[in-house]
DNA sequence: AATCGGATCAACCGCAATACA
DNA sequence: CTGTATTGCGGTTGATCCGAT
C-alpha cells in the first residue's frame, strides 16, 4: 500500500484557506466535478495537495454542508447512533444529512462526550463509570469540602449556596456509584452495600466506611425530595435506583455493531435508533444509553416515586448537571 | 487594558482500505 | 498475484475566539 505524497513536498501551501483558493476549488468542481483530487489542484491553479483540497470541500465548501449548531434532535441521534457504532464519524454522519464527520467528531469531543462524563457515564460505553477508585477520591474531597462549608455560618449566603452544590456533588456521586454498580450486578432496586459484589472487596468496604462517614454530615439545609417535600436525611431515600435504569435489557458486546441498514431519520420502528425518546414504546431497545436514561417504561409502571424518565433524558443530558430529576 | 486559560473548530497527519495496472 | 496510486477515515493539533481575572 503506497503512502499519498505529504502536502510539505515541493511547497505545497499548508494551513487555513483564503477566500480566493476557496473561490478557484468550488469553481473548479462546480464545472468539473472531482474525478482525481491528485490532479485537481494543479488544473483548478491551486497550490495545494488533493487531500487539501478534497477535506476543504467535503467538510467546508459542499454546498449540501449544514452549518450552525446541532438542534436537540441531532443531538439525540449522534448520542444513539454512538452508542451503536462508536467513533464511526462517517456513519454517524451518513445518518444526518448536511452535516460532516469532521463536524461531528468535534461536536462529539466538545460537548456531548463532556456531558457524558460529568454525569459519570463513560463515554465510550455508555454505562455508567465503574472506576470506583477515581470516583471515590472525589467522594472523599467532596465530603472534606462538604464538612468544611457545614461548619460555617449559615447566614453567609455563599457558604449555604456552596454547601448545598456540594451536597447535590455528593448525592450525584453516590447516585452514580450506586447506579454503576446496580449495572455490574443484577436488576431492580439496589442498596449500595451490595455495590461491587463480586469486584472487589477492599473496594466495598472501603466504600462502605466512606458511606457511613458521607451520611454522618450534617446538612446544612433540608433538601426537597423528587416529590417536593423536604427530607432530615436527603441521601438515604435518594439511593434508591429507579427501575426505569435496570429493567430494560442492556445493549450487549455483540450488538456493538448493529448493522444500521435500513432504518433513516424519524423512523420510530423498535430498534431504530432515530426513535424519539419520548414515545411511549421503548425507545432503543438495543441501545444501552437509551435503556439507562431514556426510560423505556413509564413512571406510573416503574414505582419510582413520580420520576418521568421519558421526558427527563433530554434535560437531564442537556441542562442539568446535577442529575436533572433525580437531585 | 493586558493577560490567561478554556472552548471551539478548521485543518493536518498517518494509517487502512480500495482500485487499478 | 503484486505493487502502486488514490481515497477515506479517525485522531490530533494549533490558531482563534471569548470570557474571566
Amino acid at each position: 500500500m503506497g503512502r499519498s505524497p505529504c502536502c510539505d513536498e515541493n511547497g505545497l501551501k499548508k494551513g487555513p484557506w483564503t477566500p480566493e483558493e476557496d473561490q478557484k476549488l468550488v469553481q473548479y468542481v462546480q464545472k468539473h466535478g472531482h474525478g482525481s483530487w491528485r490532479a485537481l489542484p494543479k488544473l483548478a491553479g491551486l497550490n495545494r495537495c488533493g487531500k487539501s483540497c478534497r477535506l476543504r470541500w467535503t467538510n467546508y465548501l459542499r454546498p449540501d454542508i449544514k452549518r450552525g449548531r446541532f438542534s436537540p434532535e441531532e443531538e439525540q441521534i449522534i448520542l444513539n447512533l454512538h452508542s451503536v457504532l462508536g467513533n464511526k464519524w462517517s456513519a454517524i454522519a451518513s445518518h444526518l444529512p448536511g452535516r460532516t464527520d469532521n463536524e461531528i467528531k468535534n461536536f462529539w469531543n466538545t460537548h456531548l462526550k463532556k456531558r457524558l462524563i460529568q454525569m459519570g457515564f463513560d463515554p465510550m460505553t455508555h454505562r455508567p463509570r465503574t472506576d470506583f477508585f477515581d470516583a471515590l477520591q472525589q467522594l472523599i474531597a467532596l465530603a472534606k469540602l462538604g464538612e468544611l462549608i457545614g461548619g460555617r455560618p449559615l447566614d453567609d449566603n455563599a457558604a449555604r449556596q456552596q454547601a448545598e452544590a456540594a451536597q447535590a456533588a455528593q448525592l450525584q456521586y453516590l447516585q452514580q456509584l450506586a447506579a454503576a454498580a446496580a449495572m455490574a450486578g443484577s436488576s431492580g432496586t439496589h442498596h449500595l452495600s451490595t455495590t461491587i459484589t463480586g469486584a472487589d472487596l477492599e473496594a466495598n468496604s472501603l466504600l462502605d466506611s466512606q458511606m457511613s462517614s458521607l451520611l454522618s454530615i450534617p446538612s446544612p439545609t433540608p433538601l426537597q425530595d423528587i416529590n417536593g417535600q423536604t427530607s432530615d436525611n436527603p441521601l438515604l431515600p435518594e439511593l434508591e435506583i429507579p427501575c426505569s435504569m435496570f429493567d430494560q435489557p442492556i445493549r450487549s458486546e455483540t450488538n456493538q455493531s448493529s448493522n444500521l441498514t435500513g432504518f433513516s431519520l424519524g423512523d420510530n420502528s423498535p430498534g431504530s435508533p432515530f426513535m424519539s425518546p419520548n414515545s411511549p414504546l421503548p425507545p432503543l431497545t438495543d441501545v444501552s444509553i437509551g435503556n439507562l436514561v431514556g426510560g423505556a417504561c413509564s413512571a406510573s409502571s416503574c414505582g419510582n416515586g413520580g420520576i418521568n424518565p421519558p421526558s427527563f433524558w433530554p434535560d437531564m443530558l442537556f441542562d442539568d448537571p446535577f442529575m436533572g430529576d433525580f437531585a
